[in-house]
DNA sequence: TTGATTGGATTACAGTTGTAATCTAGCAAT
DNA sequence: ATTGCTAGATTACAACTGTAATCCAATCAA
Protein backbone atom coordinates (compact mmCIF):
# COMPACT_ATOMS: atom_id res chain seq x y z
CA UNK A 1 0.00 0.00 0.00
CA UNK A 2 1.06 3.61 -0.67
CA UNK A 3 -0.33 5.79 1.64
CA UNK A 4 0.98 9.17 -0.75
CA UNK A 5 0.39 9.03 -4.19
CA UNK A 6 3.34 11.05 -4.50
CA UNK A 7 2.57 14.52 -5.31
CA UNK A 8 5.48 16.33 -6.88
CA UNK A 9 5.38 19.78 -5.73
CA UNK A 10 4.43 22.18 -8.18
CA UNK A 11 5.43 25.73 -8.38
CA UNK A 12 2.98 28.69 -8.84
CA UNK A 13 3.62 28.78 -12.72
CA UNK A 14 3.80 25.16 -12.89
CA UNK A 15 0.31 25.14 -11.31
CA UNK A 16 -1.10 27.06 -13.87
CA UNK A 17 0.24 24.67 -16.79
CA UNK A 18 -1.19 21.51 -15.23
CA UNK A 19 -4.47 23.19 -14.75
CA UNK A 20 -4.79 23.79 -18.50
CA UNK A 21 -3.83 20.09 -18.89
CA UNK A 22 -6.33 19.19 -16.36
CA UNK A 23 -8.72 21.00 -18.61
CA UNK A 24 -7.88 19.23 -21.74
CA UNK A 25 -7.10 15.70 -20.51
CA UNK A 26 -4.59 15.56 -23.14
CA UNK A 27 -3.04 18.15 -25.35
CA UNK A 28 -0.20 18.88 -27.44
CA UNK A 29 2.18 21.75 -26.40
CA UNK A 30 0.73 24.22 -28.87
CA UNK A 31 -2.62 23.66 -27.97
CA UNK A 32 -1.71 24.84 -23.80
CA UNK A 33 0.68 27.54 -25.32
CA UNK A 34 -2.28 28.65 -27.07
CA UNK A 35 -4.36 28.60 -24.21
CA UNK A 36 -1.71 30.20 -21.74
CA UNK A 37 -0.66 32.77 -24.07
CA UNK A 38 -4.46 33.89 -23.89
CA UNK A 39 -5.02 34.30 -20.21
CA UNK A 40 -0.97 34.92 -19.20
CA UNK A 41 1.60 37.54 -20.67
CA UNK A 42 3.99 33.96 -21.18
CA UNK A 43 6.33 32.96 -24.22
CA UNK A 44 5.67 30.22 -25.81
CA UNK A 45 9.32 29.09 -24.68
CA UNK A 46 8.37 29.68 -21.24
CA UNK A 47 5.26 27.88 -21.49
CA UNK A 48 7.34 24.81 -23.21
CA UNK A 49 10.17 25.20 -20.39
CA UNK A 50 7.38 24.76 -17.83
CA UNK A 51 6.02 21.61 -19.56
CA UNK A 52 9.49 19.78 -19.57
CA UNK A 53 9.93 20.74 -16.01
CA UNK A 54 6.23 18.97 -15.16
CA UNK A 55 7.26 15.95 -17.11
CA UNK A 56 10.68 15.97 -15.26
CA UNK A 57 8.73 15.85 -11.84
CA UNK A 58 6.54 13.48 -13.22
CA UNK A 59 3.31 15.11 -12.93
CA UNK A 60 2.85 15.31 -17.00
CA UNK A 61 3.82 12.45 -19.29
CA UNK A 62 3.72 12.14 -22.82
CA UNK A 63 3.88 9.97 -25.99
CA UNK A 64 5.02 10.81 -29.32
CA UNK A 65 2.98 11.47 -32.41
CA UNK A 66 5.52 11.99 -35.12
CA UNK A 67 7.48 14.81 -34.13
CA UNK A 68 5.32 15.90 -31.47
CA UNK A 69 4.29 14.76 -27.91
CA UNK A 70 1.03 14.62 -26.57
CA UNK A 71 0.99 15.37 -23.13
CA UNK A 72 -1.17 13.89 -20.43
CA UNK A 73 -1.39 14.78 -16.44
CA UNK A 74 0.17 12.12 -15.05
CA UNK A 75 -1.39 13.13 -11.08
CA UNK A 76 -5.13 13.46 -10.30
CA UNK A 77 -6.06 17.49 -9.95
CA UNK A 78 -7.93 16.10 -7.18
CA UNK A 79 -4.85 14.60 -5.54
CA UNK A 80 -3.14 17.64 -6.24
CA UNK A 81 -5.33 19.84 -4.86
CA UNK A 82 -6.10 18.57 -1.97
CA UNK A 83 -2.24 17.82 -1.26
CA UNK A 84 -1.72 21.59 -1.80
CA UNK A 85 -4.27 22.73 0.38
CA UNK A 86 -3.17 20.81 3.21
CA UNK A 87 0.17 21.96 2.48
CA UNK A 88 -1.17 25.45 2.53
CA UNK A 89 -3.46 25.20 6.10
CA UNK A 90 -0.34 23.77 7.55
CA UNK A 91 2.09 26.47 6.83
CA UNK A 92 -0.50 29.10 7.24
CA UNK A 93 -3.02 27.90 9.60
CA UNK A 94 -0.89 24.88 11.66
CA UNK A 95 -3.43 23.15 9.60
CA UNK A 96 -6.64 23.94 10.91
CA UNK A 97 -9.55 24.30 8.68
CA UNK A 98 -11.74 26.56 10.90
CA UNK A 99 -9.46 29.63 11.14
CA UNK A 100 -8.81 29.46 7.22
CA UNK A 101 -12.58 30.07 6.75
CA UNK A 102 -13.10 32.84 9.55
CA UNK A 103 -10.39 34.68 8.42
CA UNK A 104 -11.39 34.84 5.14
CA UNK A 105 -14.97 35.32 5.65
CA UNK A 106 -14.39 38.26 7.40
CA UNK A 107 -11.94 39.61 5.86
CA UNK A 108 -13.15 39.39 2.43
CA UNK A 109 -16.73 39.72 3.16
CA UNK A 110 -17.78 36.49 1.02
CA UNK A 111 -21.06 36.85 -0.93
CA UNK A 112 -24.31 35.55 0.82
CA UNK A 113 -24.78 33.29 -2.39
CA UNK A 114 -21.43 31.81 -1.44
CA UNK A 115 -21.78 31.65 2.02
CA UNK A 116 -24.97 29.35 1.09
CA UNK A 117 -23.03 27.44 -1.54
CA UNK A 118 -20.28 26.47 1.08
CA UNK A 119 -23.26 25.63 3.97
CA UNK A 120 -24.65 22.92 1.23
CA UNK A 121 -20.97 21.80 0.61
CA UNK A 122 -20.48 21.28 4.13
CA UNK A 123 -23.52 19.68 4.34
CA UNK A 124 -23.33 17.08 1.65
CA UNK A 125 -19.53 15.92 3.59
CA UNK A 126 -21.09 15.85 6.49
CA UNK A 127 -22.31 12.14 6.01
CA UNK A 128 -20.21 9.79 7.17
CA UNK A 129 -20.64 7.09 9.77
CA UNK A 130 -18.94 5.82 12.26
CA UNK A 131 -15.08 6.59 12.45
CA UNK A 132 -12.90 6.12 15.17
CA UNK B 1 -4.43 55.42 4.83
CA UNK B 2 -2.04 53.20 3.19
CA UNK B 3 -4.14 51.17 0.54
CA UNK B 4 -2.01 48.44 0.80
CA UNK B 5 0.25 47.00 3.33
CA UNK B 6 2.56 45.72 0.60
CA UNK B 7 2.32 42.20 2.18
CA UNK B 8 6.07 40.62 1.89
CA UNK B 9 6.37 37.12 -0.20
CA UNK B 10 6.87 34.65 3.00
CA UNK B 11 8.25 31.74 2.57
CA UNK B 12 7.52 28.57 3.98
CA UNK B 13 9.75 27.99 6.51
CA UNK B 14 9.88 31.89 6.63
CA UNK B 15 6.16 31.60 7.88
CA UNK B 16 6.93 29.04 10.27
CA UNK B 17 9.39 31.49 11.87
CA UNK B 18 6.82 34.45 11.54
CA UNK B 19 3.79 32.69 13.54
CA UNK B 20 6.62 32.43 16.77
CA UNK B 21 6.73 36.31 16.73
CA UNK B 22 3.17 36.78 16.12
CA UNK B 23 2.52 34.65 19.02
CA UNK B 24 5.37 36.67 21.05
CA UNK B 25 4.36 40.02 19.78
CA UNK B 26 7.89 41.03 19.81
CA UNK B 27 11.06 38.79 21.41
CA UNK B 28 14.44 38.43 21.18
CA UNK B 29 15.88 36.24 18.60
CA UNK B 30 17.38 33.70 21.56
CA UNK B 31 13.34 33.04 22.34
CA UNK B 32 12.16 32.21 19.02
CA UNK B 33 15.56 30.01 18.48
CA UNK B 34 14.36 28.39 21.56
CA UNK B 35 10.69 27.73 20.74
CA UNK B 36 11.44 26.65 17.36
CA UNK B 37 14.26 24.39 18.50
CA UNK B 38 11.60 22.32 20.17
CA UNK B 39 9.11 22.24 17.15
CA UNK B 40 11.48 21.98 14.34
CA UNK B 41 14.79 20.66 13.69
CA UNK B 42 16.69 23.69 12.54
CA UNK B 43 19.70 24.78 14.05
CA UNK B 44 19.77 28.16 15.47
CA UNK B 45 22.55 29.53 12.67
CA UNK B 46 18.88 28.60 10.41
CA UNK B 47 17.18 30.10 12.55
CA UNK B 48 19.07 33.59 12.65
CA UNK B 49 19.10 33.66 8.59
CA UNK B 50 15.44 33.30 8.70
CA UNK B 51 14.99 36.17 10.59
CA UNK B 52 17.40 37.95 9.00
CA UNK B 53 15.64 37.25 5.95
CA UNK B 54 12.30 38.68 7.07
CA UNK B 55 13.63 41.76 8.39
CA UNK B 56 15.36 42.45 4.99
CA UNK B 57 11.75 41.39 3.98
CA UNK B 58 9.85 44.37 5.75
CA UNK B 59 8.32 41.58 7.97
CA UNK B 60 10.15 42.11 11.08
CA UNK B 61 11.99 45.37 12.31
CA UNK B 62 13.74 45.57 15.14
CA UNK B 63 15.48 48.07 18.06
CA UNK B 64 18.46 47.72 19.48
CA UNK B 65 18.98 46.50 23.26
CA UNK B 66 22.71 46.51 24.04
CA UNK B 67 24.21 43.75 21.95
CA UNK B 68 20.80 41.85 21.36
CA UNK B 69 18.17 42.93 18.91
CA UNK B 70 14.50 42.69 19.76
CA UNK B 71 12.37 41.98 16.80
CA UNK B 72 9.00 42.74 15.91
CA UNK B 73 6.70 41.38 13.36
CA UNK B 74 5.47 44.59 11.18
CA UNK B 75 3.13 43.13 9.12
CA UNK B 76 -0.21 42.06 10.61
CA UNK B 77 -1.18 38.37 11.05
CA UNK B 78 -4.99 38.60 9.70
CA UNK B 79 -3.43 40.67 7.00
CA UNK B 80 -0.70 37.96 6.06
CA UNK B 81 -3.21 35.10 6.28
CA UNK B 82 -5.42 36.77 4.26
CA UNK B 83 -3.18 37.72 1.52
CA UNK B 84 -1.47 33.89 1.73
CA UNK B 85 -5.33 32.15 1.19
CA UNK B 86 -6.05 34.75 -1.94
CA UNK B 87 -2.86 33.24 -3.73
CA UNK B 88 -3.12 29.95 -2.47
CA UNK B 89 -6.75 29.92 -3.93
CA UNK B 90 -5.91 32.33 -6.83
CA UNK B 91 -3.39 29.31 -7.86
CA UNK B 92 -4.76 25.80 -6.93
CA UNK B 93 -8.53 26.65 -7.28
CA UNK B 94 -9.03 29.69 -9.34
CA UNK B 95 -9.42 31.56 -6.97
CA UNK B 96 -12.84 29.96 -5.73
CA UNK B 97 -13.46 29.08 -2.39
CA UNK B 98 -16.12 26.87 -3.05
CA UNK B 99 -14.21 24.11 -4.84
CA UNK B 100 -12.01 24.20 -2.26
CA UNK B 101 -13.99 23.38 0.31
CA UNK B 102 -15.68 20.96 -1.42
CA UNK B 103 -12.60 19.16 -2.19
CA UNK B 104 -10.82 19.25 1.00
CA UNK B 105 -14.54 17.94 2.23
CA UNK B 106 -14.78 15.30 0.67
CA UNK B 107 -11.02 13.76 0.35
CA UNK B 108 -10.26 14.67 3.82
CA UNK B 109 -13.04 13.62 5.75
CA UNK B 110 -13.18 16.74 8.24
CA UNK B 111 -15.20 15.64 11.65
CA UNK B 112 -18.52 16.12 12.09
CA UNK B 113 -17.50 18.44 14.99
CA UNK B 114 -15.60 20.44 12.55
CA UNK B 115 -18.25 20.79 9.90
CA UNK B 116 -20.56 22.12 12.59
CA UNK B 117 -17.92 24.80 13.78
CA UNK B 118 -17.37 25.57 9.92
CA UNK B 119 -21.28 26.34 9.36
CA UNK B 120 -21.25 28.33 12.45
CA UNK B 121 -18.50 30.73 11.02
CA UNK B 122 -20.85 30.82 7.82
CA UNK B 123 -23.70 31.78 10.54
CA UNK B 124 -21.30 34.83 11.53
CA UNK B 125 -20.01 35.91 8.31
CA UNK B 126 -23.48 36.72 6.39
CA UNK B 127 -26.08 35.43 8.58
CA UNK B 128 -28.00 32.89 6.88
CA UNK B 129 -29.21 30.06 8.80
CA UNK B 130 -31.94 28.88 6.41
CA UNK B 131 -31.45 24.99 7.44
CA UNK B 132 -32.14 22.12 9.15
C1' DT C 1 42.02 41.20 32.01
C1' DT C 2 41.22 37.52 29.55
C1' DG C 3 39.05 33.86 27.62
C1' DA C 4 34.57 31.84 26.65
C1' DT C 5 30.16 32.76 24.86
C1' DT C 6 27.07 34.25 21.70
C1' DG C 7 24.27 37.65 18.66
C1' DG C 8 24.52 39.40 14.54
C1' DA C 9 26.96 39.89 9.76
C1' DT C 10 29.02 37.67 6.17
C1' DT C 11 29.70 33.84 3.36
C1' DA C 12 28.38 29.26 1.40
C1' DC C 13 26.33 26.42 -1.62
C1' DA C 14 23.13 23.61 -4.08
C1' DG C 15 18.29 23.24 -5.64
C1' DT C 16 14.05 25.64 -7.34
C1' DT C 17 11.69 29.10 -9.86
C1' DG C 18 10.63 32.58 -13.31
C1' DT C 19 11.56 33.72 -17.59
C1' DA C 20 13.37 33.01 -21.73
C1' DA C 21 16.86 32.51 -25.94
C1' DT C 22 19.53 29.46 -28.77
C1' DC C 23 20.47 25.05 -30.82
C1' DT C 24 19.05 20.91 -33.36
C1' DA C 25 16.55 17.90 -35.99
C1' DG C 26 12.40 16.22 -38.36
C1' DC C 27 8.54 17.28 -41.37
C1' DA C 28 6.17 20.08 -44.98
C1' DA C 29 6.35 22.65 -49.00
C1' DT C 30 8.65 23.57 -53.30
C1' DA D 1 16.99 17.57 -52.29
C1' DT D 2 16.81 22.03 -50.03
C1' DT D 3 14.71 25.24 -47.12
C1' DG D 4 12.26 26.89 -43.63
C1' DC D 5 9.44 26.24 -39.65
C1' DT D 6 9.01 24.74 -35.23
C1' DA D 7 8.86 21.11 -31.18
C1' DG D 8 11.64 19.73 -28.17
C1' DA D 9 16.52 19.85 -25.88
C1' DT D 10 19.99 22.52 -24.10
C1' DT D 11 21.66 26.52 -22.01
C1' DA D 12 21.16 30.93 -19.39
C1' DC D 13 20.91 33.44 -15.51
C1' DA D 14 19.44 35.91 -11.51
C1' DA D 15 16.46 35.69 -7.38
C1' DC D 16 14.69 33.00 -3.83
C1' DT D 17 15.03 28.96 -0.55
C1' DG D 18 16.71 25.70 2.71
C1' DT D 19 20.16 24.98 5.50
C1' DA D 20 24.03 26.19 7.70
C1' DA D 21 29.09 27.42 9.07
C1' DT D 22 32.45 30.97 9.91
C1' DC D 23 33.89 35.53 11.31
C1' DC D 24 33.74 39.52 14.35
C1' DA D 25 32.71 42.12 18.27
C1' DA D 26 30.64 42.83 22.66
C1' DT D 27 29.66 40.89 27.22
C1' DC D 28 29.96 37.98 31.16
C1' DA D 29 32.27 34.84 34.20
C1' DA D 30 36.59 34.07 36.61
Amino acid sequence: MSPRPEVPKISDSEWVVMRAFWARGEAASSEVIADLEAETDWKPKTIQTLIRRLVQKGALDFEKHGREYRYRPVIDERTCEEAASRQFLDRVFDGKLAPFLATFVEQSRVSDEEIAQLKEILDQGGDHGSDT
